[in-house]
This record gives structure tokens, sequence and C-alpha cells, in this order.
RNA sequence: CGCGGGGUGGAGAAGUGGCAUCUCGCCUGGCUCAUAACCAGGAGAUCGCGGGUUCAAGUCCCGCCCCCGCAACCA
């Protein structure tokens, strides 16, 4: 593996960014940032984007008053600015009203196998409020489950995609984890999904129905694609598909490792729909796809109508972007729903931040200052105290486990307050034991620009800013990384 | 009988037959280099419930209760 392509999902963009996609962001930029130090910058692509084509877009900007492609541009821009305010460190950002992704999208549809697409009549139980169909099961009483009304039977003409040429060659990739999907209780759950039996799906809607917001079909202006077959396609578009430009050879046909982090709420079209499309087209498939779970606050779900959403921007205003990240990535599970409260930030940002990682490098920056004159000596191998971490790091890493691997990295500080502690620096020093306190502090020293190495693709501003600090010709006590929130 | 995952101190988790573990929180003591930080010790768990197998069960078997995903054209 020479090249690494990472993606997030493009979330519709319907309402602000809550800290779910934070979440989503911050995750794939941990795997960016390690593989951007492993492999060189040039051979990482870190994609990220808004879907601005969702039929839910146009419902949202009406409710607004405002014309749909102001409305996307302007709600699109916030997620933008989201990436900014994270310090993600994405190659790109793309939306799909852009000429590179419609053009992409028509070139994928054109690219798919011409037996793979077909027309067929579809009618359902549409309702007119939602402006979508709903299945028998989904209905309250045989109505509506949002509006409580009586809903339309209606037929329309659709072009389908021909899923179930692909059953079998699915089952195969997935199970033989060619194409992987982490974790395991997703893999078994879309092999479960494909084994029941896979149903052709539909790939377009009538111009009208869609209001006429979205990427049309080739060859036919009275129907606009599914959201999700244009969607999908971002993957490809952002790296000049249409073209087959550049990026598109290096990160998807070449020899390209191609991971989707992605929630779990949008698992079968990343697992299912999309390499059956590929397939289709002779594309290359991803490689990887990482299932994460959702944010939930105070141990609900974020609903608007309870109110509970969190603004990211609020959180980071208040906190910094690095503390933010780091409560994400520690404390929400990598498989699992995990759960954000203000309480447990709190108390993460103390005894983690400010106790753990910012008072220990408060009290070896301070020793040397004191006892050592302002300098340590860098061990010479590399890793000389930590080598057992870098290992830990890359396995809990490869497994999506961003928790473990940073709870790998924070026992390093605790190990170098037990030996402060069993050494008493301040004890040697009455004593006169200079050349022993020196070699201590030699050894915390280079211990913490590990620490401070390992941090970077986590909290890469505080990693910067301990290794700025321990390279100084003359350290001095450094001033809180993380001061403490209250009094 | 749709498919799958789970229930372990106050919270979150680890633990595939052999002394119930880790992180946070709580209590006590110690230390004074440090951001009231740090170190040591401690309290706190009938391992969802009932039965079974076994010298030995959180772990294996059977039954029950509860929670959570998925269950196809909203994304």
């Amino acid at each position: 593996m020479s090249r690494f392509y990472v993606t997030t999902a493009i979330p519709y963009v319907n309402a602000k960014p809550h800290i779910g996609f934070a979440l989503e962001l911050v995750q794939a930029d941990v795997i960016a940032r390690y593989q951007q130090i492993k492999l060189g910058e040039d051979n990482v692509y870190f994609l990220t984007g808004a879907d601005e084509n969702s039929l839910k877009n146009v419902q949202a900007a009406e409710k607004e008053g405002k014309s749909t492609s102001n409305y996307v541009a302007e709600m699109s821009d916030r997620f933008r600015t989201l990436t900014k305010i994270l310090n993600i460190s994405n190659n790109d950002f793309i939306c799909t009203t852009e000429q590179r992704h419609i053009k992409g999208a028509v070139k994928l549809w054109q690219t798919c196998n011409p037996e793979d697409i077909y027309k067929k009549f579809y009618s359902g139980l549409y309702c007119v409020g939602c402006e979508q169909y709903y299945t028998q099961e989904e209905l309250v009483e045989g109505k509506c489950p949002e509006h409580k009304t009586k809903l339309e039977l209606v037929t329309e003409e659709n072009y389908f995609f021909k899923l179930s040429n692909y059953q079998r060659k699915l089952e195969e990739l997935i199970d033989s984890d060619q194409l992987q999907i982490i974790p395991q209780s997703r893999k078994n759950e879309m092999l479960a999904f494909i084994r029941d039996g896979l149903e052709d799906f539909s790939i377009s809607r009538s111009r009208q129905r869609a209001r006429g917001w979205g990427v049309p079909v080739p060859g036919d202006d009275s129907q606009v694609m599914y959201v999700w077959f244009d969607a999908l396609s971002n993957y490809l578009n952002a790296l000049d598909f249409y073209i087959e430009g550049e990026l598109y050879k290096k990160f998807w046909v070449g020899e390209s490792y191609k991971l989707h982090v992605i929630g779990k709420g949008i698992t079968r079209f990343h697992c299912i729909y999309w390499p059956a499309m590929l397939l289709s087209a002779g594309l290359p498939l991803p490689n990887k796809i990482f299932v994460h779970g959702y944010v939930t606050v105070d141990g609900q779900k974020i609903s608007k109508s309870l109110g509970n959403t969190v603004d990211p921007f609020e959180l980071v205003n208040k906190y910094g972007a690095e503390a933010v990240r780091y409560y994400l990535l520690r404390e929400i599970p990598a498989y699992d729903d995990g759960d954000f409260s203000e309480q447990k930030f709190l108390q993460r940002y103390e005894s983690d931040l400010a106790n753990s990682l910012g008072n220990t490098f408060s009290r070896v920056t301070n020793m040397i200052e004191r006892f050592g004159q302002g300098k340590f000596n860098q061990a010479e191998n590399i890793n000389a105290y930590t080598s057992g971490t870098a290992k830990a790091i890359e396995y809990h890493l490869r497994n999506f486990q961003f928790d473990k691997a940073l709870l790998a990295v924070f026992n390093l500080l605790a190990e170098i307050d037990v030996e402060i502690d069993q050494t008493k620096p301040w004890v040697m020093a009455r004593t006169g034991q200079i050349a022993d306190i020196q070699l201590l502090l030699d050894k915390w020293g280079t211990m913490l620009l590990d620490v401070a190495w390992y941090l970077k693709p986590f909290m890469p501003e505080t990693a910067i800013k301990m290794e700025k600090f321990l390279r100084q010709n003359k350290i001095t006590k450094s001033q809180p990384l993380f001061p403490r929130l209250n009094n």
C-alpha cells in the first residue's frame, strides 16, 4: 500500500451540522493524518463534502423561504467552515451541484452495463406532505406516520438498477473481506441482507416528484437521478472521474487503498448499492468501509423536537478544537453509539487533558528548567522507551479504535508520573545527584517528544506546541497546555 | 417463532472453564517537582433471572425477562 484515499459521507444539508458529523470528520481526519505521516502527504487524499441534491434540501429551503440553490450554498458553507474550525486536513470539499460532480454522475450512469439499467413501473403509497413513499409496514393505522393523512397510490415509470445481478458477487466480496466491512456486526448485517435476496432498486425519479432538483438522467429529461445514485459517485467525481484526471488515476484506479468512513444509517448504500454500481461499470471497488455509531446527547437520540442538538461550533468556541477532537475520539466507542454530555466533556477535559497530559508536561518541563539548566538529551534510538506504544497505535487504528489508541499514549504519561514519584528528583537535588537527575530528565523529555509524535494525528496543534517547546535551546517551565476550566 | 448484537461495582468498558480486571468518579493516607495536580492503599459487583453440565461457570447447555441495531426506493 503506497497510496491512501479516505472519504467521509456527504451529509445532506437540510440543517446545520451537528456533533455527529463532527465525529465522522474527526475520525476520518485521524486516519488521514496518520497515513500522511506514514506515506507522505502527496500519497494521501482526504475528501469530504456535502450532498446538495437531496429532496430534503428543497423542502428545507422552501420552509425558510429561500431559493434552493442559495439555501444549499449557504448550508454547505457551514459544513465547510466546520472542517476548518475542527482543523480537519481534508484536501477537498465536494458539493454535488458542481459540474465535475454532475458530469461524473452522468458518466457513471453511462458506464454501467446497459443491461443493468431498465425502465419499470413502480407504484407505492405516497404522502404528498412528506413527498415520499411509505411501505405498508411503516404506516400507522394505514396512514402517514408524520401527517396522519391517507396516502395516495401513485404509479410512476422509473429507471431501475439490476441489483439482483450482483447478489452472489457481493456476498463473496464481503464474506472474503475483499470488501472489508468494520465492525464485524455490520458485516454480518449486510451478509444477512444479501442472503435474504436482493431486489432491484429504482435509480430515478420523475422530474416533477423531484421538483426539478437533481442530476438529469442522460438522454431522458423527464427523469432525475435518485439522489443516492448521484451522491455515491461523489467519491469518484472529486478525483475528476469525468475526464479521468490525474487524481482519479492516482487514487482510484491506481494502487491505492480506498476507505469510506460512514455512519450506521447508510451502511446498505455503501456496502451493497455502491459496490454493485461500480461492478456494473467495471470500476475498482473500495477496500474498506468503516461504520461508526451515532452520538447521543445525555443518553438520548439527537432530535430537533427534543431540542437536544449540540452545536459543534459553540463547543469549539468554548473549549477549543483540540479538546473537542479529544473527547469525540476518546469517549465515543468505535463500533457503537456513544454519548455526549457537558458533564462528561468537562470530566474528560479535567482528568485527561488538564491533569494527565497538561500537568505531566508542566512538571517535567519545570524540572528540566530547575534541575537540568533547561536542557535534556533526546535518546538516539527512536522510540527508545515507547516502542510498544507505536505498535499498539498501529493495531488499534487499523480497527478504528481511537479510544484504545489514545489510552496507549496516555499510559506513557502515567508511567512518567509514577517514575517521578518513585525517584523524587527534588530529593536527589538536595543530595547533589545532578548527573542522575539529568539521566531521568533525558528519559522523560524523550518520552514527551514521543507522546507529541503519537498525538499528531489526534491533536495536531497540541503535538506541535509540545514539540516546539521541548526543542527550545533553553527550556523553561511551560504555560499550561490545557488550563483548568473553572476557577 | 424474521435476522443480528448485547445485559459485568455509581458511569463506561475488558474478560471463550481456574484468585473478577481496567479507565473515570468516591474515601483514606503520602508527597511537595507540577494546573488542589501526582503516588499508594481502600470501599463499592448476588457478573439480567431461573435451572443444568463440571472438581471448577461471568465464560459451556436449556428456559425466561429486558435493551439495541437491521428488516428495501427519506437520507
